[in-house]
DNA sequence: TGTTATGTACACCGATCTGTGTGCTTAAGG
DNA sequence: CCTTAAGCACACAGATCGGTGTACATAACA
Protein backbone atom coordinates (compact mmCIF):
# COMPACT_ATOMS: atom_id res chain seq x y z
CA UNK A 1 0.00 0.00 0.00
CA UNK A 2 2.66 2.55 -1.17
CA UNK A 3 -0.39 5.02 -1.82
CA UNK A 4 -3.07 4.08 -3.95
CA UNK A 5 -6.28 3.78 -2.05
CA UNK A 6 -7.18 7.78 -0.23
CA UNK A 7 -6.90 9.40 2.08
CA UNK A 8 -8.90 9.19 5.53
CA UNK A 9 -11.03 11.97 4.82
CA UNK A 10 -10.36 13.36 1.66
CA UNK A 11 -8.43 13.12 -1.77
CA UNK A 12 -8.92 9.99 -3.29
CA UNK A 13 -5.99 8.89 -4.65
CA UNK A 14 -6.69 6.13 -7.43
CA UNK A 15 -5.50 6.31 -10.62
CA UNK A 16 -5.08 10.10 -10.64
CA UNK A 17 -8.09 12.46 -11.43
CA UNK A 18 -7.39 12.11 -15.33
CA UNK A 19 -8.57 8.94 -15.50
CA UNK A 20 -11.15 8.84 -13.69
CA UNK A 21 -12.58 12.56 -15.88
CA UNK A 22 -12.21 10.51 -18.75
CA UNK A 23 -13.76 7.17 -17.23
CA UNK A 24 -16.86 9.31 -16.01
CA UNK A 25 -16.90 11.02 -19.84
CA UNK A 26 -16.67 7.75 -21.40
CA UNK A 27 -19.89 6.97 -19.45
CA UNK A 28 -22.05 10.24 -19.55
CA UNK A 29 -21.05 11.62 -22.69
CA UNK A 30 -22.71 8.22 -23.84
CA UNK A 31 -25.15 7.75 -22.23
CA UNK A 32 -26.56 11.37 -22.06
CA UNK A 33 -24.50 13.03 -25.06
CA UNK A 34 -22.13 16.27 -24.88
CA UNK A 35 -24.00 19.16 -24.66
CA UNK A 36 -26.75 17.80 -22.25
CA UNK A 37 -23.42 16.49 -19.71
CA UNK A 38 -22.23 19.78 -17.43
CA UNK A 39 -18.83 19.95 -16.10
CA UNK A 40 -20.70 20.05 -12.56
CA UNK A 41 -22.00 16.40 -13.38
CA UNK A 42 -19.06 15.06 -14.71
CA UNK A 43 -16.58 16.23 -12.18
CA UNK A 44 -19.28 14.48 -9.55
CA UNK A 45 -19.87 11.20 -11.37
CA UNK A 46 -15.60 11.21 -11.61
CA UNK A 47 -15.34 12.61 -7.26
CA UNK A 48 -12.93 15.11 -8.58
CA UNK A 49 -13.59 18.32 -7.28
CA UNK A 50 -14.42 20.74 -10.39
CA UNK A 51 -10.99 22.81 -9.56
CA UNK A 52 -8.68 19.71 -10.11
CA UNK A 53 -10.28 19.13 -13.44
CA UNK A 54 -9.54 22.15 -14.82
CA UNK A 55 -5.89 22.21 -13.09
CA UNK A 56 -5.69 18.74 -15.49
CA UNK A 57 -7.82 20.51 -18.69
CA UNK A 58 -8.09 23.99 -20.01
CA UNK A 59 -11.52 23.72 -21.17
CA UNK A 60 -14.18 21.17 -21.69
CA UNK A 61 -13.85 21.12 -25.45
CA UNK A 62 -10.22 19.21 -24.89
CA UNK A 63 -11.87 16.82 -22.24
CA UNK A 64 -14.51 15.98 -25.28
CA UNK A 65 -11.72 15.38 -27.47
CA UNK A 66 -9.66 13.54 -25.14
CA UNK A 67 -13.02 11.80 -24.74
CA UNK A 68 -12.90 10.51 -27.99
CA UNK A 69 -9.45 9.72 -28.29
CA UNK A 70 -9.74 7.57 -25.78
CA UNK A 71 -12.68 5.85 -26.47
CA UNK A 72 -12.11 2.01 -26.69
CA UNK A 73 -13.15 0.76 -30.47
CA UNK A 74 -12.43 -2.70 -29.14
CA UNK A 75 -15.13 -4.44 -31.18
CA UNK A 76 -13.67 -2.77 -34.89
CA UNK A 77 -9.93 -2.60 -33.64
CA UNK A 78 -10.09 -6.48 -32.38
CA UNK A 79 -11.53 -7.39 -35.83
CA UNK A 80 -8.84 -6.66 -37.66
CA UNK A 81 -6.49 -8.78 -35.48
CA UNK A 82 -7.97 -11.48 -35.11
CA UNK A 83 -5.61 -13.89 -37.46
CA UNK A 84 -8.31 -16.49 -36.56
CA UNK A 85 -10.41 -15.31 -39.42
CA UNK A 86 -10.25 -15.23 -42.79
CA UNK A 87 -9.68 -11.74 -44.53
CA UNK A 88 -13.14 -11.89 -45.75
CA UNK A 89 -14.69 -13.11 -42.19
CA UNK A 90 -12.92 -10.57 -40.91
CA UNK A 91 -14.73 -7.92 -42.76
CA UNK A 92 -17.99 -9.32 -42.07
CA UNK A 93 -17.37 -9.76 -38.21
CA UNK A 94 -17.51 -5.75 -38.23
CA UNK A 95 -21.16 -6.06 -38.65
CA UNK A 96 -21.16 -7.98 -35.24
CA UNK A 97 -21.52 -5.53 -32.75
CA UNK A 98 -25.40 -5.46 -31.86
CA UNK A 99 -25.56 -4.39 -28.46
CA UNK A 100 -23.26 -1.94 -28.15
CA UNK A 101 -23.42 1.93 -27.83
CA UNK A 102 -26.30 4.20 -28.74
CA UNK A 103 -24.28 5.67 -31.28
CA UNK A 104 -21.10 5.64 -32.96
CA UNK A 105 -19.67 8.96 -30.40
CA UNK A 106 -17.78 9.91 -33.35
CA UNK A 107 -21.25 10.39 -35.41
CA UNK A 108 -22.43 12.14 -32.33
CA UNK A 109 -19.70 14.38 -31.70
CA UNK A 110 -19.56 15.55 -34.63
CA UNK A 111 -23.45 16.42 -34.99
CA UNK A 112 -23.36 17.75 -31.03
CA UNK A 113 -20.27 19.76 -31.43
CA UNK A 114 -21.68 20.99 -34.99
CA UNK A 115 -18.49 23.02 -35.54
CA UNK A 116 -16.03 20.40 -38.52
CA UNK A 117 -12.61 22.28 -36.57
CA UNK A 118 -13.41 21.17 -33.42
CA UNK A 119 -10.52 19.28 -32.72
CA UNK A 120 -12.83 16.10 -31.76
CA UNK A 121 -14.78 16.69 -35.07
CA UNK A 122 -11.41 16.61 -36.78
CA UNK A 123 -10.37 13.23 -34.89
CA UNK A 124 -13.61 11.88 -35.46
CA UNK A 125 -12.90 12.35 -39.21
CA UNK A 126 -9.49 10.65 -38.83
CA UNK A 127 -10.56 8.11 -37.34
CA UNK A 128 -13.27 7.46 -39.68
CA UNK A 129 -10.99 7.52 -42.82
CA UNK A 130 -8.68 5.41 -40.70
CA UNK A 131 -11.31 2.69 -40.17
CA UNK A 132 -11.92 3.06 -44.19
CA UNK A 133 -8.59 2.27 -44.80
CA UNK A 134 -8.32 -0.75 -42.37
CA UNK A 135 -11.51 -2.07 -44.48
CA UNK A 136 -9.78 -0.91 -47.63
CA UNK A 137 -6.18 -2.86 -46.26
CA UNK A 138 -8.52 -6.29 -45.18
CA UNK A 139 -10.17 -6.27 -48.73
CA UNK A 140 -7.27 -5.89 -50.56
CA UNK A 141 -5.82 -8.89 -48.63
CA UNK A 142 -9.21 -10.63 -49.59
CA UNK A 143 -8.97 -10.27 -53.08
CA UNK A 144 -11.04 -7.33 -53.69
CA UNK A 145 -11.01 -5.88 -57.08
CA UNK A 146 -11.21 -2.56 -56.11
CA UNK A 147 -10.26 -2.23 -52.05
CA UNK A 148 -10.29 0.94 -51.63
CA UNK A 149 -13.99 1.22 -52.71
CA UNK A 150 -15.13 -1.75 -50.90
CA UNK A 151 -13.68 -0.29 -47.97
CA UNK A 152 -15.61 3.16 -48.62
CA UNK A 153 -18.42 0.95 -49.13
CA UNK A 154 -18.09 -0.95 -46.04
CA UNK A 155 -17.49 1.99 -43.98
CA UNK A 156 -20.91 3.96 -45.18
CA UNK A 157 -22.85 0.58 -44.29
CA UNK A 158 -21.35 0.44 -40.63
CA UNK A 159 -21.83 4.40 -40.16
CA UNK A 160 -25.38 3.75 -42.11
CA UNK A 161 -26.71 1.22 -38.97
CA UNK A 162 -25.25 2.99 -36.72
CA UNK A 163 -27.55 6.36 -37.36
CA UNK A 164 -30.30 4.09 -38.37
CA UNK A 165 -30.19 2.26 -35.13
CA UNK A 166 -29.95 5.79 -33.56
CA UNK A 167 -33.06 6.78 -35.31
CA UNK A 168 -35.42 4.06 -35.31
CA UNK A 169 -34.27 2.79 -31.80
CA UNK A 170 -33.82 -0.63 -33.43
CA UNK A 171 -30.57 -2.91 -34.49
CA UNK A 172 -29.79 -1.76 -38.21
CA UNK A 173 -26.72 -3.91 -37.93
CA UNK A 174 -28.23 -7.24 -39.68
CA UNK A 175 -29.58 -5.21 -42.65
CA UNK A 176 -26.46 -3.88 -43.09
CA UNK A 177 -24.28 -7.67 -42.36
CA UNK A 178 -26.87 -8.81 -45.20
CA UNK A 179 -25.53 -5.86 -47.67
CA UNK A 180 -22.44 -6.40 -46.85
CA UNK A 181 -22.25 -10.04 -47.41
CA UNK A 182 -23.55 -9.08 -51.45
CA UNK A 183 -20.73 -6.70 -51.60
CA UNK A 184 -18.19 -9.00 -50.71
CA UNK A 185 -19.10 -11.70 -52.76
CA UNK A 186 -19.41 -9.34 -55.90
CA UNK A 187 -16.44 -7.91 -55.06
CA UNK A 188 -14.13 -10.94 -54.57
CA UNK A 189 -14.53 -12.55 -57.78
CA UNK A 190 -14.51 -16.52 -57.07
CA UNK A 191 -11.06 -16.42 -59.10
CA UNK A 192 -8.97 -14.56 -57.11
CA UNK A 193 -7.08 -15.17 -54.32
CA UNK A 194 -9.16 -16.29 -51.29
CA UNK A 195 -8.32 -19.08 -48.84
CA UNK A 196 -11.49 -21.38 -49.26
CA UNK A 197 -14.00 -22.16 -51.82
CA UNK A 198 -10.93 -21.48 -54.51
CA UNK A 199 -12.22 -24.39 -56.84
CA UNK A 200 -16.04 -24.36 -56.99
CA UNK A 201 -16.30 -21.13 -59.01
CA UNK A 202 -19.50 -20.89 -59.72
CA UNK A 203 -23.18 -21.92 -57.78
CA UNK B 1 -53.20 44.83 -51.63
CA UNK B 2 -56.37 43.85 -49.07
CA UNK B 3 -53.61 43.63 -46.81
CA UNK B 4 -50.29 41.26 -46.89
CA UNK B 5 -47.60 44.43 -46.70
CA UNK B 6 -47.04 45.52 -43.66
CA UNK B 7 -47.83 48.99 -41.48
CA UNK B 8 -45.60 51.66 -42.06
CA UNK B 9 -44.07 51.52 -38.93
CA UNK B 10 -44.18 48.34 -37.18
CA UNK B 11 -46.04 45.06 -37.35
CA UNK B 12 -45.63 42.90 -40.35
CA UNK B 13 -48.34 41.31 -42.08
CA UNK B 14 -47.10 38.61 -44.58
CA UNK B 15 -47.96 35.52 -44.37
CA UNK B 16 -48.50 35.39 -40.25
CA UNK B 17 -46.12 35.31 -37.80
CA UNK B 18 -46.13 31.23 -37.99
CA UNK B 19 -44.72 31.04 -41.17
CA UNK B 20 -41.98 33.35 -41.08
CA UNK B 21 -41.07 31.28 -37.90
CA UNK B 22 -41.22 28.24 -39.58
CA UNK B 23 -39.49 29.44 -42.33
CA UNK B 24 -36.67 30.58 -40.42
CA UNK B 25 -35.96 27.47 -38.26
CA UNK B 26 -35.85 25.79 -41.65
CA UNK B 27 -32.49 27.56 -42.20
CA UNK B 28 -31.04 28.56 -38.76
CA UNK B 29 -32.05 24.50 -37.43
CA UNK B 30 -30.44 23.47 -40.10
CA UNK B 31 -27.03 25.49 -40.49
CA UNK B 32 -26.69 25.88 -36.46
CA UNK B 33 -28.51 23.02 -35.16
CA UNK B 34 -31.00 23.06 -32.83
CA UNK B 35 -29.54 23.64 -29.26
CA UNK B 36 -27.19 26.33 -31.12
CA UNK B 37 -30.18 28.47 -31.66
CA UNK B 38 -31.65 30.04 -29.19
CA UNK B 39 -35.15 31.70 -29.49
CA UNK B 40 -33.82 35.89 -29.24
CA UNK B 41 -31.75 34.48 -32.44
CA UNK B 42 -34.90 32.51 -34.21
CA UNK B 43 -37.07 35.35 -34.00
CA UNK B 44 -34.90 38.06 -34.54
CA UNK B 45 -33.99 36.04 -37.89
CA UNK B 46 -38.23 35.84 -38.80
CA UNK B 47 -38.72 39.38 -37.70
CA UNK B 48 -41.33 38.56 -35.25
CA UNK B 49 -41.05 39.36 -31.79
CA UNK B 50 -40.50 36.75 -29.26
CA UNK B 51 -43.49 37.70 -27.27
CA UNK B 52 -46.13 37.04 -30.54
CA UNK B 53 -43.44 33.90 -30.94
CA UNK B 54 -44.75 32.30 -28.06
CA UNK B 55 -48.49 33.35 -28.45
CA UNK B 56 -48.24 31.12 -31.44
CA UNK B 57 -46.19 27.62 -29.91
CA UNK B 58 -46.30 26.89 -26.23
CA UNK B 59 -42.22 25.78 -26.41
CA UNK B 60 -39.36 25.64 -28.36
CA UNK B 61 -39.86 22.08 -28.40
CA UNK B 62 -42.97 22.49 -29.99
CA UNK B 63 -41.74 24.80 -32.98
CA UNK B 64 -38.32 21.74 -33.30
CA UNK B 65 -41.19 19.41 -33.50
CA UNK B 66 -43.08 21.53 -36.28
CA UNK B 67 -39.90 22.13 -38.12
CA UNK B 68 -39.38 18.67 -38.92
CA UNK B 69 -42.76 18.32 -39.73
CA UNK B 70 -42.56 21.01 -41.78
CA UNK B 71 -39.44 20.02 -43.31
CA UNK B 72 -39.90 19.74 -47.34
CA UNK B 73 -38.81 16.59 -48.24
CA UNK B 74 -38.79 17.02 -52.01
CA UNK B 75 -36.22 15.47 -53.08
CA UNK B 76 -37.59 11.82 -51.42
CA UNK B 77 -40.87 12.43 -51.78
CA UNK B 78 -40.54 13.94 -55.24
CA UNK B 79 -38.60 11.03 -56.42
CA UNK B 80 -41.81 8.92 -56.09
CA UNK B 81 -43.92 10.75 -58.30
CA UNK B 82 -41.61 10.60 -61.05
CA UNK B 83 -43.64 8.21 -63.71
CA UNK B 84 -41.39 9.56 -66.28
CA UNK B 85 -39.23 6.92 -64.90
CA UNK B 86 -38.77 3.25 -64.18
CA UNK B 87 -39.65 1.93 -61.07
CA UNK B 88 -35.50 0.87 -60.99
CA UNK B 89 -34.63 4.75 -62.03
CA UNK B 90 -36.80 5.87 -59.12
CA UNK B 91 -34.79 3.26 -56.65
CA UNK B 92 -31.53 4.88 -57.76
CA UNK B 93 -32.25 8.97 -57.99
CA UNK B 94 -33.28 8.94 -54.35
CA UNK B 95 -29.51 8.90 -54.38
CA UNK B 96 -28.99 12.55 -56.21
CA UNK B 97 -29.37 14.86 -53.51
CA UNK B 98 -25.97 15.81 -53.91
CA UNK B 99 -25.31 19.05 -52.68
CA UNK B 100 -28.85 19.16 -50.11
CA UNK B 101 -28.38 19.41 -46.79
CA UNK B 102 -25.41 19.54 -44.03
CA UNK B 103 -26.94 16.30 -42.53
CA UNK B 104 -30.44 14.93 -42.97
CA UNK B 105 -32.28 16.93 -40.20
CA UNK B 106 -34.26 13.54 -38.99
CA UNK B 107 -30.66 12.19 -37.90
CA UNK B 108 -29.66 15.54 -36.39
CA UNK B 109 -32.91 16.13 -34.28
CA UNK B 110 -32.79 12.19 -32.74
CA UNK B 111 -29.24 12.84 -31.72
CA UNK B 112 -29.64 16.67 -30.51
CA UNK B 113 -32.38 16.29 -28.55
CA UNK B 114 -31.23 12.93 -27.73
CA UNK B 115 -34.86 12.44 -25.88
CA UNK B 116 -36.74 9.20 -28.03
CA UNK B 117 -39.76 10.64 -26.52
CA UNK B 118 -39.46 13.93 -27.73
CA UNK B 119 -42.22 14.54 -30.11
CA UNK B 120 -39.74 15.67 -33.01
CA UNK B 121 -37.99 12.59 -32.04
CA UNK B 122 -40.65 9.96 -32.70
CA UNK B 123 -41.94 12.50 -36.17
CA UNK B 124 -38.40 11.26 -36.91
CA UNK B 125 -38.95 7.81 -37.06
CA UNK B 126 -42.00 7.67 -38.21
CA UNK B 127 -40.83 9.94 -41.10
CA UNK B 128 -37.68 7.33 -41.70
CA UNK B 129 -39.77 3.83 -41.25
CA UNK B 130 -41.99 5.85 -44.29
CA UNK B 131 -39.18 6.19 -46.40
CA UNK B 132 -38.46 2.74 -45.87
CA UNK B 133 -41.96 1.71 -47.03
CA UNK B 134 -41.80 3.83 -49.84
CA UNK B 135 -38.57 2.39 -51.23
CA UNK B 136 -40.31 -0.68 -50.19
CA UNK B 137 -43.03 -0.43 -52.35
CA UNK B 138 -41.24 0.55 -55.46
CA UNK B 139 -38.68 -2.69 -54.71
CA UNK B 140 -42.29 -4.50 -55.47
CA UNK B 141 -43.20 -2.26 -58.26
CA UNK B 142 -39.69 -3.19 -60.24
CA UNK B 143 -40.14 -6.82 -59.32
CA UNK B 144 -37.88 -7.42 -56.06
CA UNK B 145 -37.23 -10.54 -54.82
CA UNK B 146 -37.92 -9.74 -51.52
CA UNK B 147 -39.10 -5.57 -51.44
CA UNK B 148 -38.92 -4.98 -47.53
CA UNK B 149 -35.86 -6.10 -47.68
CA UNK B 150 -34.26 -4.18 -50.41
CA UNK B 151 -36.34 -1.45 -49.22
CA UNK B 152 -34.53 -1.06 -45.65
CA UNK B 153 -31.53 -1.58 -47.38
CA UNK B 154 -31.98 1.37 -49.45
CA UNK B 155 -32.61 3.48 -47.06
CA UNK B 156 -30.02 2.37 -44.75
CA UNK B 157 -27.35 3.14 -47.54
CA UNK B 158 -28.96 6.82 -47.35
CA UNK B 159 -29.00 7.43 -43.66
CA UNK B 160 -25.37 6.39 -44.21
CA UNK B 161 -24.84 8.54 -47.35
CA UNK B 162 -25.93 10.89 -44.84
CA UNK B 163 -23.97 10.72 -41.58
CA UNK B 164 -20.36 9.68 -43.62
CA UNK B 165 -21.49 12.82 -45.57
CA UNK B 166 -21.46 14.82 -42.15
CA UNK B 167 -18.35 13.12 -40.54
CA UNK B 168 -15.97 13.44 -43.59
CA UNK B 169 -17.42 16.52 -44.54
CA UNK B 170 -17.42 15.06 -48.12
CA UNK B 171 -20.06 13.71 -50.45
CA UNK B 172 -20.71 10.10 -49.75
CA UNK B 173 -23.95 10.04 -51.55
CA UNK B 174 -22.31 8.25 -54.69
CA UNK B 175 -20.85 5.57 -52.95
CA UNK B 176 -24.28 5.02 -51.69
CA UNK B 177 -25.92 4.62 -55.23
CA UNK B 178 -23.06 2.53 -56.57
CA UNK B 179 -24.09 0.56 -53.55
CA UNK B 180 -27.43 0.32 -54.17
CA UNK B 181 -26.89 -0.21 -58.23
CA UNK B 182 -25.47 -3.53 -57.10
CA UNK B 183 -28.18 -4.22 -54.59
CA UNK B 184 -30.86 -3.67 -57.42
CA UNK B 185 -29.00 -5.45 -59.52
CA UNK B 186 -29.27 -8.60 -57.44
CA UNK B 187 -32.21 -8.48 -55.60
CA UNK B 188 -34.54 -7.71 -59.14
CA UNK B 189 -33.82 -10.63 -61.09
CA UNK B 190 -33.56 -10.10 -64.61
CA UNK B 191 -36.24 -12.70 -65.85
CA UNK B 192 -39.04 -10.09 -63.47
CA UNK B 193 -41.21 -7.66 -64.55
CA UNK B 194 -38.56 -4.83 -64.93
CA UNK B 195 -39.78 -2.71 -67.65
CA UNK B 196 -36.64 -2.67 -69.90
CA UNK B 197 -34.25 -4.92 -71.25
CA UNK B 198 -36.70 -8.34 -70.53
CA UNK B 199 -35.57 -10.21 -72.97
CA UNK B 200 -31.56 -9.82 -72.93
CA UNK B 201 -31.46 -11.82 -69.57
CA UNK B 202 -28.05 -12.53 -69.33
CA UNK B 203 -24.74 -10.68 -70.46
C1' DT C 1 9.41 19.87 11.21
C1' DG C 2 8.45 22.56 7.33
C1' DT C 3 7.73 22.86 2.32
C1' DT C 4 5.56 21.79 -1.79
C1' DA C 5 2.29 19.45 -4.68
C1' DT C 6 -2.11 18.02 -5.04
C1' DG C 7 -6.64 17.98 -3.92
C1' DT C 8 -11.29 19.57 -1.72
C1' DA C 9 -15.36 22.46 -0.76
C1' DC C 10 -17.93 26.11 -2.11
C1' DA C 11 -19.12 30.48 -3.43
C1' DC C 12 -19.10 33.17 -7.29
C1' DC C 13 -18.80 35.55 -12.22
C1' DG C 14 -20.55 36.42 -16.61
C1' DA C 15 -22.87 34.57 -20.38
C1' DT C 16 -26.70 32.35 -22.34
C1' DC C 17 -30.92 30.00 -22.39
C1' DT C 18 -36.19 29.39 -22.27
C1' DG C 19 -40.02 31.70 -21.13
C1' DT C 20 -43.07 35.99 -19.05
C1' DG C 21 -44.92 40.44 -17.73
C1' DT C 22 -46.04 44.90 -19.11
C1' DG C 23 -47.28 48.70 -21.65
C1' DC C 24 -47.70 50.65 -26.15
C1' DT C 25 -49.05 50.71 -31.22
C1' DT C 26 -51.42 49.54 -35.18
C1' DA C 27 -54.91 47.43 -38.27
C1' DA C 28 -59.55 45.66 -39.08
C1' DG C 29 -64.57 45.69 -38.39
C1' DG C 30 -68.78 47.30 -36.61
C1' DC D 1 -65.77 56.38 -33.09
C1' DC D 2 -64.84 52.48 -30.37
C1' DT D 3 -63.66 47.73 -29.70
C1' DT D 4 -60.92 43.88 -30.45
C1' DA D 5 -57.21 41.34 -32.06
C1' DA D 6 -52.58 41.09 -33.22
C1' DG D 7 -48.15 42.54 -32.74
C1' DC D 8 -43.91 45.07 -30.90
C1' DA D 9 -40.21 46.51 -27.73
C1' DC D 10 -37.96 45.58 -23.77
C1' DA D 11 -36.94 44.33 -19.37
C1' DC D 12 -36.72 40.60 -16.47
C1' DA D 13 -37.10 36.02 -13.94
C1' DG D 14 -35.07 31.64 -13.13
C1' DA D 15 -32.10 28.17 -14.45
C1' DT D 16 -27.86 26.31 -16.21
C1' DC D 17 -23.59 26.62 -18.21
C1' DG D 18 -18.33 26.95 -18.43
C1' DG D 19 -14.84 28.50 -15.73
C1' DT D 20 -12.37 30.95 -11.46
C1' DG D 21 -11.00 32.56 -6.82
C1' DT D 22 -10.20 31.48 -2.25
C1' DA D 23 -9.28 29.24 1.86
C1' DC D 24 -8.34 24.90 3.80
C1' DA D 25 -6.62 19.85 4.17
C1' DT D 26 -3.65 16.10 3.28
C1' DA D 27 0.32 13.32 1.59
C1' DA D 28 5.14 12.94 0.27
C1' DC D 29 9.64 14.52 0.76
C1' DA D 30 13.41 17.14 2.58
Amino acid sequence: MTESEKGPTGRRRGRGARERILSASQQLFREQGINRTGMNELCAAAEVSKRTAYQHFTSKDEIVAEYLRRFDPSVLSGVFDRTDLTPRERLLAAFDIPPTTPLCPYIAAAVELHDPQHPASQYAREYKKAVAARLADTAREAGAADPEQLGEQLALLIDGAAARTRVLDADAFPTAAAIATVLIDNAIPATTGDDRRREEVSS
